[in-house]
DNA sequence: GAGATGCTTCGGCCGCGAACGAAGCGATCG
DNA sequence: CGATCGCTTCGTTCGCGGCCGAAGCATCTC
């Protein structure tokens, strides 16, 4: 069936354990190279080199040449989208998982970004404080920006206006969080909202990891303007 | 990594033919007994008993006993969300893919049911009509349904007010059609469209298969109410 | 009861594809 | 201009996992 054997092997493609930690590694919408791809695959470079050869022929990554390195990126934000729902069913749909063990992955559940927005418990909790605020409204699978929350970004310094006519990317929505299991803000707003957190110095990214740390300033302008405190 | 670990594994599971054809033939919400995927997987009955054991194991599938039979289903929506997922991305994400060829072929592309909507030129041509009429509204990701629209589906027998209370489930919501490549209407909304043709005769399911044949009185009512026209 | 039917378990076979190292090629650096 | 680095190609090895058929255990039918 031409169906089936399409599912399977795009399927396939990422259930190979050096290639999902790969496509993970690029859910953050950077760009790697092939031997940093080979790192995180944990695998040599020649194999690595025969995985990203795959995934590119599929059309899930895309490359370009810069000098002697190979630049990897997903190919479309439905990639992501793709792993994002194979990923909060292995979080949350799968066998009962665990709670963290390394302090990596505490710092990952604290905070982290997920393809271009933020995720991990401050994800959620901005989320919840936008929702509470009247800034936003949620439902499982849609979001909106009410004239409010609109002003409120606004105060902040967010320029919201300038975002609100790309209809043609989604606006705002809701992105199911794997560790909190609850939803956090994905969309352009959700993209917005990081951009800022960063551009303040409100957080700042962890080395080799898609986790952020959240700064001293980041915890005052947090709680002053969000009233999010995550001790 | 954890994170990976858990996409590899789930997407492996995905990854075989036979039990993608599998999960394919449960995509619309149906329970069906081992025989019966052993043979849309295209394998023996004791290899199918394999198969099925590990899709249970990873809670992709639930199943219950019925005296000498087993049933077997999608676990829970956020499997189908999944599987739509990286079935959108195999139809329009990766390489050019072409236009069908059998029969068969032909009318899964005339309509099908999507778990448990319309998809295909019927569910899209709804879909369209829907919003052409202001019905409802829809973006990329979320979907409303307009006091017009209600009224409107009222007017044909359709209680939508019994429905617009269920917060929990999406209301209304878009789903990337993959053999249109376009938006065709899920949710609870498209749910209600899907069992309000069925009750009326308006299509009828066609035997072994997801696709739907659209019966002469549905020819006329779907033109009558919707100005919808297949021929 | 005997005989189907539905499904699982077991044992053994086989092939795909992931792995590596060595070698080659192109770009960059000193 | 060598030397180094980034990546790919080639040839080979090897193990996991899918496959089947035979046998076994239920359950339903007559």
């Amino acid at each position: 069936m031409t169906v089936g054997s399409n599912l399977a092997e795009v399927a396939s493609l990422v259930g190979d354990p050096a290639r999902a930690n790969m496509l993970a590694a690029l859910m953050d919408g950077r760009a790697l190279t092939a031997t940093e791809l080979a790192y995180v695959g944990g695998v040599s470079a020649s194999t690595a080199s025969a995985h990203l050869g795959k995934l590119e022929a599929a059309h899930l990554l895309s490359v370009v040449k810069q000098g002697r390195h190979r630049y990897f990126r997903l190919a479309s934000p439905l990639v992501s989208r793709m792993l994002e729902g194979i990923m909060t069913f292995a979080a949350i749909g799968g066998p009962p998982r665990y709670r963290p063990h390394g302090p990596k992955d505490a710092a990952m559940w604290l905070a982290r970004t997920c393809y271009d927005h933020l995720a991990g418990r401050l994800g959620v909790a901005l989320a919840d404080a936008m929702v509470a605020r009247g800034y936003v409204v949620l439902t499982d699978d849609a979001g909106e920006l009410t004239p409010r929350g609109e002003a409120a970004l606004g105060d902040i310094g967010l320029a919201v206006d300038s975002l609100q006519h790309a209809h043609k990317r989604v606006f705002c929505r809701p992105c199911l969080d794997w560790s909190e299991r609850r939803p956090h803000l994905a969309g352009t707003v959700g993209a917005a909202l990081a951009h800022h957190c960063f551009d303040r110095h409100w957080i700042e990214p962890i080395r080799d990891s898609r986790a952020v740390r959240i700064t001293p300033a980041g915890q005052i302008a947090l709680r002053k303007d969000f009233g999010i405190d995550l001790s």
